[in-house]
DNA sequence: AGTTGACCTGGAGTGCACTCCAGGTCGTAG
DNA sequence: CTACGACCTGGAGTGCACTCCAGGTCAACT
């Protein structure tokens, strides 16, 4: 299957305008064309995106996404060099995870003590009322 | 306690650029001052600065926070809008852990075929040769 | 008295990742 | 045959969050 640009930015969630950025940047090979010079993707083109994708939402550096893209076109030789920024960035996304763990932690620390506020702006333990009453 | 710009910069691990910037923007109320005029950081600044790596840590946006910043000027009658900035960034946070939990498995199956083709690369099944040796 | 180093100000510059624009080409629908 | 919408190109513009700079002040050391 082939697809416009613009069934491409729909299935990807990238927008037509970073669809020919990535391709200008070289993150992307340039699809194929039809009859009329219209960019075509191919199922392995919006694969590739769907794993880059993925790399941006980790936070990856296009600069390391485009390192990436370039030893991916140098075949298997680049593997072990592929595995590698894989690992490392394998282990930013669980430091980050745990970073953002303890940012909850925080929100929920701040968040329960603006509950407290609340119970005692709206009247001193209202449930004590119900009981007694 | 108060600390130096360079004092309040290591410990809140902001760059003396940044705590001057983000007093401009009015994230931070103007610290006092030294008989020099210096910025004289009290503990109470650290303490919001603290918060504030937090929330941007989560990926707040400036104007966010900002707004956080402002309406903490506004006393008590704000703390229900606080809360209701700080629930929503919890869900946001949440959401983001999910997404990256989502990418971690990707980077697994990435890195585990990446292994597979290295175990082909140095031979056959290494370990069967251990065995029948 | 002079030099040093930390700090001050207002404003300009940077890097990133897009995003938008003007002007042009195609192929199909009316 | 012309009007339309989707697409094309090269290049300029945007928003964010800093980061850097020139030129100046001040207190402390030598």
């Amino acid at each position: 299957m082939s697809y416009s640009i613009a069934e491409a930015a729909r299935r990807s969630g990238l927008s037509i305008d970073t669809l020919r950025y990535y391709e200008r940047i070289k993150l992307l090979d340039p699809p194929a064309r039809d009859t009329a010079g219209r960019r075509a993707y191919s199922d392995d083109d919006l694969g590739w995106l769907g794993f880059l994708t993925k790399l941006r939402t980790t936070g990856m550096p296009i600069k390391s996404m485009r390192e990436y893209a370039s030893l991916r076109r140098h075949g298997v030789a680049s593997a072990g060099r592929r595995k590698a920024l894989l690992v490392e960035q394998r282990r930013s996304v669980a430091e980050r995870i745990a970073e953002l763990q303890g940012c909850l932690d925080v929100l929920d620390y701040k968040i329960e003590n603006y509950a407290q506020v609340e119970r005692k702006v709206l009247g001193v333990e209202p449930d004590m009322e119900e009981i007694s009453a």
